[in-house]
DNA sequence: GTTTAAATTTAAACATCGTTTAATTCTTGT
DNA sequence: ACAAGAATTAAACGATGTTTAAATTTAAAC
């Protein structure tokens, strides 16, 4: 594991090691983003960061630590996007949170289909920052959908405890479908739309319904 | 790869190897499902089956080709259920198809939530029996929804062409989740018939829609 | 400025696993 | 019974994650 003291001072000896530290994960991402964290070879990492073995297990740790490391970075940024898209109304709220994540995902797409693989295949998503990412990012669907019922959009004959977490699915399997490369990051943006919308028709009054079916509608051809 | 020749006469030769092959894979699906096809060593495999590791390599392959046999005969099996599930209502049908997957899986629950993560992990699925098997299993719930507008239950404002994938999305990610261990088999149940019925709600009839929403409040609740 | 002690880096080795090779053993057809 | 061929085996190979113990570097004390 690293080391306790590390940048506990400002001394040549800690900066130093940051900079290495940063190294190795810098190299680590480019690594994953090239060949997946399976294919991710600590010998190759220390030749590419110019390191030996034992250096990135003193600073970082081994395979698991190294992956919990780009995890942990991954889930605060893909928090941070949650919280901004929090607005109205209900479905310009979903389409907002899928466009920031496609748009962010483009930045570096073979990390991020790397690294979603690899995290769903470790279990990390769900033991990151201590209490399962799973029910924190489930949380706003949820609450999106009990503002819908209250605003009027939605009947509320099926529970938001019961609606939320389907359309969490819907985006879940299509980040998973785009990461496994059975579409592009369009695809996802589509596929995950998609599903959103059609989750909140299976219990939308008329007037909102007819708003999903247009936006189902011009997703399905464009 | 095992030798072409298998049991191709009743020679007792090929009689006992046929019977060595069995024991082999045997033991692979009982060490799969103990552990995982991660943890599944090579070593372990041959002294479980009391021969040696090159006889494995021999009669059935390496790694690889074990899981790729155990994948083969499982996705012949999961054909028959869904060939067995083509009734009248359409409902009945997604809930008899579910019903009968997870019956089938209770009779082993182990060795298929193991098969599905090593299938999964592996890609086999999409390569299975020459023409990617998802392919092939969302026909079922897309020529479904086409009888089900015939029908007179959907409207038909989504295509069945959009409305299938979503179905068998909802059965594949209720799956994963069971084979994740994120909920057992009554879960995997419930989960998946719900995201079923809500597709289906949301392209329904009043009348079908309210057929639908029964099934979903008694699933939510008992 | 030199010395000392701690911490970091390194070269080398260890352990495990999938896989292959070459020799041995066994079955089968004559 | 015997020769040919096929299956099985013991042993080794190559790759990879990880650790150990020695060498090196750094920061502080005198």
């Amino acid at each position: 594991m690293a080391v306790e003291t590390l940048g506990s001072r400002e001394s040549t000896r800690s900066k130093n090691m940051a900079k290495r530290r940063e190294t190795i994960l810098r190299e680590a991402r480019t690594l994953i983003a090239d060949e997946g964290f399976e294919a991710l070879k600590i010998r190759d990492l220390a030749a590419r960061a110019g390191l030996t073995v034992p250096t990135i297990y003193n600073l970082v740790g081994g395979k698991n630590e190294i992956l919990a490391v780009i995890i942990e970075e991954m889930v605060v940024q893909l928090r941070a996007i949650q919280n901004a898209a929090d607005i109205d109304p209900v479905e310009e709220s979903f389409a907002k949170l899928i466009n920031d994540l496609a748009d962010h995902f483009a930045t570096d797409e073979a990390f991020f289909r790397a690294a979603f693989i690899a995290g769903d295949r470790s279990g990390l998503f769900e033991q990151s920052s201590g209490e399962g990412i799973f029910a924190h990012f489930v949380q706003q669907p949820i609450e999106a959908c009990a503002r819908a019922v209250e605003e009027g959009l939605l009947r509320g004959q099926i529970s938001p405890a019961v609606l939320g977490p389907q359309i969490y699915g819907c985006y879940r399997l299509a980040r998973q479908d785009w990461a496994n490369g059975y579409f592009d990051l369009d695809g996802f943006r589509k596929q995950a739309l998609i599903g959103v919308f059609l989750c909140l028709a299976s219990d939308a009054k008329p007037a909102f319904r007819e708003r999903l079916m247009d936006r189902i509608a011009s997703l399905s051809n464009g």
